[in-house]
Parts: C-alpha cells; structure tokens; sequence
DNA sequence: TATGAATGAGACTTCATTCAT
DNA sequence: GATGAATGAAGTCTCATTCAT
C-alpha cells in the first residue's frame, strides 16, 4: 500500500476511536493518552495526524456529519411518501443511536455542547454541513410539492431534529420502558404531523 | 439579619452566579477561582457552602428546575385553551432564554451534556422534576381533555421540548434570521398539530 | 462553679478529646474543626483556649507524661523485687495501651514522629519528662542497689522502652496471634535479663 | 543505553531522593514540589514514575526494606558466635543510621507512623518483609542451635529491634552524651543476656 | 465567652503539547 | 514515521487561623 494511502487509512482509524471516546465520556474527560492508548499508538504520533485536540474533534465532526449526512441522503432520493421518508429519517436516526451510537452521541455530547471548541473553523454549522442541507432538502422538497406547510427553515429544522436527539438521549440515559425502535411511528406520526400541510380543524 | 438567613441568601447568590458562569462557558471551562472572583468571595468560603464543584453544579439545576417548572405552573393553571397553552409555554421559554439565558442554557450546556457531573444523586431526573413533572401535567391534561392524541409520554416530551431547547440553541449560536419571538407562532403551531387529537387525513 | 475552674474543665476536656483524635489520626490528618465537633464546641472558641494547634500538640504530651509519668511513680513506690517492678512496668504499659490507647498511642504516633511540632517548647524531652524521670528512677535505684549492671543511661532506657513501643505497636497493628497481655512474662524476662546484674556465664 | 534502563536509572534516584527527604521532614512535610525540585524534574514528570505520593512511598518503603534486610542478611551468613551476630546487627545498624540515616529514619518517621498511607498494599507488613524475615532467620537460628531461649517471635522481636530504634531516635534527637557508636558494647550486651538461653540465677 | 463565616496560601494531581532519539 | 519522557500551567480542594457579631 503507498505511504499516502496507508496514512490516510491511520487518519481515518484515529478519527473512529477518538470518536467513540469523545461521545462515550466527554471532550474533557477524555484525555490524548487515553486516545493514544486506545489506538496501540503513542502520543507523539498522534500529533503527526492531528495538529491539536481541538483539530482533531473537529476533523471528527465533518467526517460524522458526512456519514449520517449520507445516510439522510439515501432517504431523501427514495420515491416514497413523505410520511414514509419522515419514517425512514426516525427509523435510521434511532438506528445509527442503537449501531452507532458514537456518531449521534458525538454531535451530542460533543459538538453542541464545547461551543469553545468548534468556535473557530465551524462558524455558521460549516462542521455539521453535511446533515443540515440533507435536512433542509427534505423539507424544502415538501413544501415545493405541497405536503408540508411552508415555513421558516428553522422552526422546521428544530421540530424534526429536536425530538430525534431528545428520543436518543432519554435513551442513552436508560429511562424509556420500551426500546428505542419501538417509538418509531408515534414519533413518525408527531413530526408528520408538525409539518403537514393538511389542514388542521382548529389551525 | 440572622446568621441563617444571611448564609442561605449567600447561597442562594452563589447558586446565580455559578450557574451564570456555566451556562456561559461550560461545566469544565469555569474554574472554581472563577465563581469565587465572580462572588468577590475567596475560594476557601465557597466550599463552606458546597462540598464540591459537582454538588454545586447538581444544586443549582435543582433551583434552576424549580424555578422554570414554577413558571410552566402558571401557565399549566391557566383557564385558556390547550393551544393557547402550547403557545405560552413557547413564549415563556423563549422569554427566559432572552432574559435570564442562563436557565435554560444550564440545562442545555451543562445538564443535558455533562452526564458524568450528575450521575449521582440525580438519578432519573431527580434534579429536573420539577420542569418534567409540569410539562406532563400540561400534556396529560390534554389527553384527558381528549384535545391531545394519546401517546407515549416520552414522545410527547421530546416532541415539545426538543424543539424549544433547538430554536434557543440556534438563537444563542446567532444563525437565526429574525428574532427568536418572531418563531413563536411557527413553532406553536408545529407542536399544536403535532400533539393536537384532531384528525389528520393522512395519518 | 468559679469561672476559673469551669475554664480548667475545659481545658482538660479539650486536651483528652483532642489526644484520642491526634492519637487515632495522627497530627496532619486531624484537623481543628474535627476536634471542634467531637467536641460539640466552635473552632473559635477552640482558640480561647490553646493559641495554636501545635501548643495543644505540646499541652497534650504534658499532660499524657504526667499521667503515665505517675501510673510507673506508684511502681517504683512499691516495695517489691525489681523483676517484679519490672513486670509491674510491663503490665502497665500494656494496661494503658489497652484501656485508654490514646496516651501511648499519642506518645507513638505524635509525639515521636512529629518532631518538628515539638521542637520549640519540648527541648531535650520536657514534654515527656516525668516519664523519662520515672524510668530513669527505676533504673538507677536497681543499679544502686546492685540488681542491675551499671550502665548509661540510654541504652538502659531504650532496652526497657524500645520493646515495649514495640509490642503496643505490634499490638495496634493486628498481627499478634495473642492478647497482648499474654506476652507479659516473656517480656519481662527479656527485659529482667537485659538489665540484671546477675552473671551471665558468657557475658 | 537504552531507554528502559534510563527510566530504570530514573526510578531509582526517585526513590532515594525521596526517601531522603521524607525521612529529613516527615510524609506531610514533603511536598511533591519539593521532591521535584530535588532531582531538578519537573512535578508532572514524577507522576510518570508514580502515580501518587502515597505509591511511591510504598515503593521506597520496599526498596528501603530491601537493602537493609540484605546488610543483615551478610550477618546472618557469617559463621561467628551468636553474641557477635548481634553486636554485628548493632552495629551494622547504628552505621547505616550514620552513613544513610535516611534508610533507618524513614522507617521510623514515615512508615511507623503514617499508617494511613501503608494502608493499602503494605498489609501485615509486607513492605518491610525482607527485614522482618532476618530478623525471624537470626532469632530462629539462635533458638534451634540452643543459643537462644525459645521464645514467640514478637517478643523477640521488638527486643531486639525496640532498642535499635530507640537508640537511633535518641541520637537523632542529639540528646545521647558520646558517639552512637560508642553504646555498641553496651546494647549488644543487653540483647545478647535479654536473648539467651544461659541461666538467669533468679530467672 | 462563644460562634462560624471568611481568608488565602498551598497541597496533590492532570494533561496538552514538545522534542530528542 | 514513531516513541514516550519531560514540561509547567492550571485545576480542585484543604485547613489553620482570624474576627465581626
């Protein structure tokens, strides 16, 4: 394998445990030997990767953001109702929360939480780029065609992801009475309708 | 003043403050000289007051949850239809986040984030019951009043407060376009339909 | 009850309560508000009575030496063989260790170990005097009577107390496969041969 | 050389160093600063070898342990009468307290006394084992050749090893009135009559 | 005399980062 | 590229002592 190739692959190894490491204990609580110590790598040559802490935590968060960005994708070009796409985006949110839970855990316990972090070089949501337009597509394609009411992007960005991180979270904490998967279509019906353009007797 | 009553409004001054300090630069990011420089108090007399920078912390969600939970108690005794309900809980909490961030940026930056700090002694939101307890009161009520789907509580919970935690969090982070009271209605009417027991014709 | 008197109570009440803690803890692990509260008294007041933690520390040893001092006092009165004064000695000193440990405990613990606490006030072993006296009563008038061998002072001292230190520690420390006052008579032979004048056929 | 031995190296003037200091001012009156600076490290570095100030007296403890049981092992393996084995043990002791007075007096001053810190990981005396079991080997020997009086160990023991410590303390304290060398005879002669097993007329 | 809140120096420990090898 | 010992600033917490009440 070349040099640059099998760099590349260390990188990408780095970013995968440090991101399970951050979303399990914390930004602060994690400490470089402990990232180091989790690779089989020592702390120095983690530097040859990463420039700093801060670098390297936001490396993490465009590379999730891309994956689950991905993922929302997929749904997004799928030919189906809009109720079954908002289906879909809660089933596979809470699937990545059960399979993967560093990737959702990461944005939230790291990035929404360490603004300090993220301040310089993630102005404006650049580093969560990824799932935010995957996001806005999917609700800007229902207003064009219609279905969903139209309104302020961020109003509708917030009720659809709002309750998703919430489920996750409650979650993660151990205090729903059912499992994860089994709030999917109440969940699905909640949001389906926040942002139908049906009409509402009272509305 | 009696000395009791002085300590206890002493305490109640550090609650403030501290909880100001970590809700403006997170639990790790406020250091102990910090809070005290803050108080014009000298770190030594803090901690006759808190045995530890995590009882601190654990103490001042507890005020802060009373206080938020008493402000939803208001409105929860209003003689006003649920929507209207709905609406002035999304004023009330966009109100606290403009005027007294600190509230509800606590919970977002400090409580929702740093599991670890409050492990102990607040287990199954012990240390939010008061702002949990209210926000069922409001939904039970509505599904008794059959003016709510009935749902699961914790779908229900998220679906409401997810989306108010996220538009406070997009105001603070300032990549809202107008001014958070100016998402008021919006907002209420997505929670409204989305709770609302009014039929749906798609659903 | 006169003022003065009720202060010397106190006084006294302090200086034990405060030798059994040093004794249990030692000095740096016992601090002025733990002896307050097991004294149910303010730390203010504390310092009515002894200006500073290490004075106490020396009113302390004062005080056990002179108790001690006068428990072996009464041996050396007695009218009895000096291998019995010797038993009396170890028996005693085992008593005490047993029924109020802090008065050796403190000697051990504090008192040998803390010098720099001691160094200004206790020169040359004043704190400990009457101990000191006593033992070296016992020593001379069995030297002077012609049942113990003349020798200086020091090694006569420290034959007579080193082991006996010893097995209270010894004795502290759990290790023991006896009851203390088991050892009594071995002891006392060690010490009675140590010390005793009579020929040894290799001496 | 290589790094492993570097570090080794490393280790070891610690451990002497610190052994130095803390048997100079007491476990509570060294700080890990002072340590530091001492071997001109800095204090984060220390923590590479230790992982606290109590481990790293344990190890020195041990270590300590280690050296003096090998001196009075030599004694041990000398074919001399058992009367020169004990005026060689105090001797080799009294020279060790002159020569490396940190070794004895840590002993005395910082593992006698803060018990606290042996705690964990010292439990029966396993830190000083290897002096404790030449000190067994010497007393048993003696006992199986007929030298000695069959005795329980304990009592044997703090005979042989109370007088040792308290002469040194003595010494330290500067209250003895000639040489510490100059008792050699004198002691010797107490544990050698406290120990044997030749008739005591009055015994 | 009695109280206990207040002080502030100082203790132990952690950790991101560097750099000689 | 890889190592890990070394740095040193900074964090949390402790505690003898004082002093206004």
């Amino acid at each position: 394998m070349p040099r640059q190739a099998l760099k590349e692959r260390n990188r990408m190894r780095i970013i995968r445990t440090a991101c399970k490491l951050f979303a399990e204990k914390g930004y602060y609580n994690t400490t470089i030997p402990d990232i180091a110590q989790a690779l089989g790598m020592s702390v120095g040559n983690l530097y040859n990767y990463f420039e700093s802490k801060e670098e390297l935590a936001k490396e993490i968060m465009l590379t999730t953001s891309r994956i689950v960005g991905e993922r929302i994708k997929v749904i997004n070009e799928k030919n189906i109702p809009f109720k079954e796409k908002l289906r879909e985006l809660v089933r596979s949110f809470f699937e990545i929360a059960l399979k993967e839970p560093e990737l959702i855990n990461y944005f939230l316990r790291v990035f929404l939480v360490n603004r300090e972090v993220f301040r310089e070089g993630c102005e404006g949501f650049t580093c969560v780029g990824d799932v935010v337009t995957e996001i806005m597509v999917l609700v800007s394609d229902g207003v064009e065609k219609g279905v969903f009411r139209n309104q302020s992007f961020f109003t509708a960005f917030t009720t659809v992801m709002g309750p998703l991180g919430g489920m996750v979270f409650l979650n993660n904490e151990g205090v729903l009475d059912k499992p994860l998967m089994d709030y999917v279509d109440e969940l699905t019906e909640n949001l389906w309708r926040a942002l139908s353009a049906e009409p509402s007797v009272n509305g």
